[in-house]
DNA sequence: TAGTGGTCTAGACCACTTC
DNA sequence: AAGTGGTCTAGACCACTAA
């Protein structure tokens, strides 16, 4: 049999699913629902705490329990990255993280940190430096208003970045066009990329971080960007809420047998 | 002030991420910790279920509570879907999901059930159907040795496979080649993809069905499938254990401005 | 049978918000 | 001051595993 905290979770999480108990709506006090005889107080708790944990409602002392809106989902696809963007557009930066939810950019959206670090190892091999070289890491916290949405933290190759607007680390955007426009005007036109995504528990440290609800999973990806002649020119380790993104990726199947080299 | 479980579940996870406790190995005993003043039960109980969430430990009764082994990860990437794997080769099916894993396939490790249902909204409107036609779904529930990793539905419209080995609910494979492979044989050779993926926290069916350890997140995939005159031939959503799978994707940077239409 | 984690209670007290 | 959820305790008892 299932604990008694599981089938009150249950309970009341069939209510929310039918609609019964709307977004943003109150659920019962935990106290009332001990006086109903669900339970003893640590007990009605339990069953709260798994509903919370499942991201159906969010408790807060003095408030009380109330059922989870749900955040609009941002989807991301790759013509976020389109070069007319950043190349010959005026737009300011993070375009590409920014772009797909139709939002402008404001400021104090982002917070920005430029430092000069040791490869961390995935860092090191991505950009095929011995493991503990320098590399520039520009880290970055965006936020949807006042809600951190997700991180960014971008590894450069001191060679390329030395010198321009993406490693003075002043506060606020990297300029116009973003940080792939300061390393074209340095040089070196991205070409090619590479992601790659899996989903996580978030450590404490991004919860704070990142505020997340409790239960909140993140996603975290990785992007290696080339240019044409295959020298990657960025690495970069993103870590994002994943209630609020989806990523969307279009390709044709492959066919080993009658491809060509691919360019 | 942090509470008491809570600092105690950091110190338990310092020492478990310093190496001071080995994946297998036992973490003390509930009762131990109580009776060296760390609280009472319930309250070293609570940092234990924390540090479960966190999914860095497993409890069971009986047992005790050890430090959670780390399982490796299969990355997918879209060579999964190599035309010459099913179109050519010999191999059995679920090649796609399997074969990056460089594992063999065995029997029992997935079972399949198809049945004629009405469309659910997202997959009417990939098909481009009107709400509740009627469509064939195809479940499986993917197996690595006894541990399930995930499920994939796949819907089909009923012209496209009416007749053929994937609507015939014989349990196992769909056969040689797999379900592309009928699809093609049928005159419906897919030709592009795309796929949609977002984490989330699972609901308890999912907890149940795929046997997650407490606090595991799940990523859900849509895949949405072509010929290549656009025709939508399946669609198909997976769900999947977060902590088995990355997903990884290569594609040029887009160029609006200079690209010519793309075939 | 002994030992493990899991549930549950009754009640005290704490932290935070609103009035 | 009153009301909310959150923490903590001490102890009883349950569910499961191993020897």
């Amino acid at each position: 049999m299932a604990p008694k905290w599981r089938e009150l979770a249950d309970r009341l999480a069939e209510r929310i699913n039918a609609g019964e108990y709307k977004p943003g709506q109150q659920l019962p006090h935990i106290r009332d629902l001990v006086e109903a005889g669900e339970g003893s107080k640590s007990t009605v708790h339990a069953a709260y705490k798994a509903l919370e944990a499942e991201g159906l409602v969010t408790s807060s002392r003095g408030h009380g329990t109330v059922v989870r809106p749900q955040t609009p989902i941002k989807r991301l696809g790759i013509e976020r990255y389109d070069k007319a963007k950043w190349r010959d557009g005026d737009e300011v930066a993070f375009i590409a993280d920014r772009v797909a939810s139709g939002k402008a950019y404001r400021r104090g959206e982002q917070t920005q940190s430029v430092e000069r670090v040791a490869a961390p190892p995935a860092v090191a091999a991505a950009h095929g430096l011995p493991e503990g070289a320098e590399v520039y890491a520009r880290a970055r916290l965006v936020k949807e208003g006042s809600q951190p949405t997700h991180t960014l933290t971008s590894y450069y190759r001191p060679e390329h970045v030395e010198g321009t607007r993406l490693v003075d680390p002043t506060p606020g955007p990297a300029g116009r066009g973003g940080g792939y426009r300061v390393l074209y005007d340095n040089g070196y036109e991205i070409d090619h990329m590479r992601e790659e995504l899996f989903a996580r528990v978030p450590t404490p440290d991004e919860v704070k971080l990142l505020q997340l609800p409790p239960g909140e999973p993140v996603v975290e990806l990785r992007r290696t960007t080339r240019t044409a002649d295959g020298t990657v020119v960025e690495y970069a380790i993103g870590v994002h809420a994943a209630s609020r993104f989806a990523w969307s990726y279009d390709f044709k199947v492959p066919d080993s047998a009658r491809d060509e080299e691919r360019e």
